[in-house]
DNA sequence: CCGGAAACGGAGCAGCTGTTCCGCTGTGGG
DNA sequence: CCCACAGCGGAACAGCTGCTCCGTTTCCGG
């Protein structure tokens, strides 16, 4: 049966935790682990007692970020008006993207990344098709659209986060209404 | 007056060139010194005679592929059809964008690389707005689309480069379709 | 054909990374 | 209250990078 751990282990695990959401978010997946291990005030050896190998960090710290997307796919599966819906799924995707450097790496990493949210990912996609399904069968997409067309706007949306922060906010703006334009009636 | 090199200084330094034009398009422009010196057949040492800093083998490779842009873009100002003009000009740019990660990596690079080719980077802006202006007088492009949707969206089909390969040239088509559709009157 | 200078190759330096080792610290059960 | 030991910090290791130093080779003008 588990062990209980020291009290002062839990508490510097969970500021580990904190720590790296906030470094990753804003310096991405690929921040130093000492940098993470500074802002949490421990040393390497703590946070790599509690996290073995980078992967393991970054997976835990992911994890909860994915989870808000599935929270807002959900809500937009409720919502009664198809384009506003889908077109409000791509905008805040959109927004997400740019607030949060973790994810957009998340999502545009090869490979390792799409084995460990397999799961999320398909179910991701399974929302959006039925999203996209609605809206067509609501006539308001072009004919020809189909899931994979707003599947590749979105990485489009996601790939712009790599250039310069203050150039990647305006033209995430105005690709998400080009790509609105582009699959709208 | 400039002393005349010696023969077999000339020929490495082209053979260092031709290896960084290769090894640059392939890995990007962050591949290792040693990697393009082991491509090239020559020491390191030899290959920083001719180039003291990694930023001027970089630039060197870069002139030319820029150049070549600035060629296709001459090239498109003098088709007498606007929308191909326009639109061959999307197109041909994604294409460029799949097959040279070096450019790639230069058009989204961070500060500097802007202000090396500001000259080049200007003018192609000036040309892409004479075409954009072309397309809408000619009535083929929607009402409210300016040169900067354009902008953006060859930005969103050159930042999708860095995906996994396979995906990459795929979700560009589709991407630079949805582009099309999406300024298209 | 010879010798001095130009050019060369690769070991080496400095600085970054992820990860491990180990002597010390401070927590909490008895 | 006390001391075993879970847990800690940071120096140290291995492996990558851009870049430099220097003994050796090669060219080429006389």
């Amino acid at each position: 049966m588990p062990q209980k751990p020291r009290a002062d282990a839990r508490s510097n695990r969970e500021r580990v935790v904190v720590a790296a959401r906030e470094t990753f978010a804003v310096a991405g997946l690929e921040a130093p682990m000492r940098e993470v291990a500074r802002r949490a005030g421990v040393g390497v050896a703590t946070l790599y007692r509690h996290f073995p190998t980078r992967a393991e960090l970054v997976t835990t710290v992911l994890a909860e970020r994915v989870d808000a997307c599935g929270v807002q796919m959900r809500h937009a599966l409720d919502d009664p008006d198809p384009w506003r819906a889908l077109s409000g799924t791509i905008l805040e995707f959109a927004d997400r993207q740019i607030h949060d450097r973790a994810l957009n790496e998340a999502l545009l990493g090869s490979g390792e990344m799409s084995a460990a949210f397999g799961d999320e990912r398909r179910e991701h996609a399974r929302a959006l098709g039925v999203l996209v399904d609605r809206a067509r069968a609501a006539g308001v997409i072009r004919d020809g659209v189909d899931v994979d067309d707003v599947r590749a706007g979105l990485l489009a949306i996601a790939s712009l986060r790599r250039l310069p922060p203050t150039a990647a906010a305006r033209v995430i703006g105005r690709v998400a209404g080009l790509v609105l334009a582009g699959i709208r009636a």
